[in-house]
DNA sequence: CCGAACATGTAACCTGTTACATGATTAC
DNA sequence: GTAATCATGTAACAGGTTACATGTTCGG
C-alpha cells in the first residue's frame, strides 16, 4: 500500500499536470497545508520508489538540464485509487497541532486567556482569508481540498468564537 | 522549542497523571487519534532527550522494576506553555488523510461514488460513538481534545452528507 | 552577462516504527 | 506456576529535513 506522501505525488503527477519532480515540489512547498514542505530529499527519492514499482512513466528522453516528464502508469492510477477508497486511513483522526495544544490553554489565567482568544481567532481569520485568495485559479481538484481545509479552519473559529463567549459572560 | 512529540509528552505528564514512561505509551496507544503509536522506541529517547534538557525531573530511586516517578520541572511546565502558545504551529492545517483523498472520490463511477459515500459516513458515524465512549472517566483535559476530534468527524460526516445528497438529486 | 527561476540530486542528521530482548509483579 | 500485565530499553530500518552541490534556461 501507498504512503500518503506517495499518493500525493501520484495526485500531483496524474491530476494536476505536475510534469516533472520540480513541479511535485513546487506544488508542495506553496499548498497552504504543511502536509509537506516538498524537499528535495523527500520527494526525489520517493518518485525514484514509484518508479522502480512501476507505478510512475518518466521519460527515457530528458534534456539539456536533466528534465523528466512523469505520468502514471494503469498500474499507478489503480494503486491510487485503492489508496483513496482506505476508510480506516481516510477517517483517521490523525495529528492536529491546534487540538493538541487547545487544552492546555484553559489553565492560563483568565485575562491571558481571552487575549490568546483573539490572537487566535485574528489568526484563523487571515488564515481563511488567504485560502479563499489561493483558491482562486486552482484546478476543481484542489478545490475539494481548499473547501475542506476552510472548514476546518472555520470549525477553529467556532470553537475559539465559544470559547471567547464563555471568558467574556462567566455568568451563564 | 519542543517538538510535537515532546509537547505531547509533557502533556501526559504534567497535567494526566501519566508518571511513568510507559503510562505515556499506554495513553498513546489508548488514545483515540493516531497522532503517535507510542512506539517504545520514540517515548524511551524522547522522555531521555526531555530529562537531559532539564525539563522533565526523574526519581532516582527506582524499584527493582526499573520504574522511574517522572514529573515536569518548571522550566518544562514553562517551555510548555510557551510551546502551546505558538499561534503559526497552532494555526497550521496539518496533514489530514480525508482530505488528500476525499478529491479523488469525485472521478469514481456514480454508482461506486454512492456506495463509497454511504460506507464512509456508515465509518465516520461509528467512529463518532467511539469517540463519545471513550470520552466518558476521561479528565477534563482530555475532554476538550476530544470534543475537538469529535467536532472534526462530524465535519467530515456534513461533507460526505452534502456528498451523497448531490449524488442522489443531480437535478438541483 | 547576470541573476532569477528551473531542474536534479546527495549526504548528514534526526526521529519514528518495528521487532526484539529482558526482567518484575500480580491475579488466577 | 504461569499467563497477563507492568516496565524499560536497544538495533535495524525507513523516511523526512536541511544544507549542499551542480548545471540550464530565460528575461532584462
Amino acid at each position: 500500500m501507498l504512503t500518503d506522501l506517495e499518493g500525493a505525488i501520484l495526485i500531483e503527477i496524474g491530476f494536476r499536470q505536475r510534469t516533472t519532480a520540480f513541479k511535485v515540489r513546487q506544488a508542495f512547498k506553496c499548498s497552504p497545508s504543511s502536509d509537506w514542505q516538498g524537499s528535495a530529499g523527500s520527494v526525489y527519492p520517493a518518485i525514484r520508489r514509484l518508479v522502480e514499482k512501476g507505478l510512475v512513466l518518466a521519460d527515457a528522453a530528458h534534456d539539456a538540464r536533466g528534465t523528466q516528464r512523469l505520468s502514471l502508469s494503469t498500474s499507478g492510477r489503480n494503486s491510487l485509487r485503492e489508496w483513496s477508497l482506505d476508510g480506516a486511513a481516510a477517517l483517521g483522526i490523525g495529528m492536529d497541532p491546534f487540538r493538541l495544544r487547545a487544552g492546555l490553554w484553559r489553565d492560563l489565567p483568565a485575562d491571558q486567556q481571552l487575549n490568546l482568544a483573539r490572537q487566535m481567532i485574528s489568526g484563523v481569520e487571515s488564515s481563511i482569508a488567504a485560502l479563499r485568495e489561493y483558491s482562486r485559479d486552482q484546478d476543481p481538484f484542489e478545490a475539494a481540498q481548499v473547501e475542506l481545509a476552510s472548514e476546518l479552519q472555520e470549525l477553529r473559529l467556532s470553537w475559539l468564537c465559544r470559547w471567547r463567549e464563555r471568558l467574556m459572560n462567566p455568568a451563564e
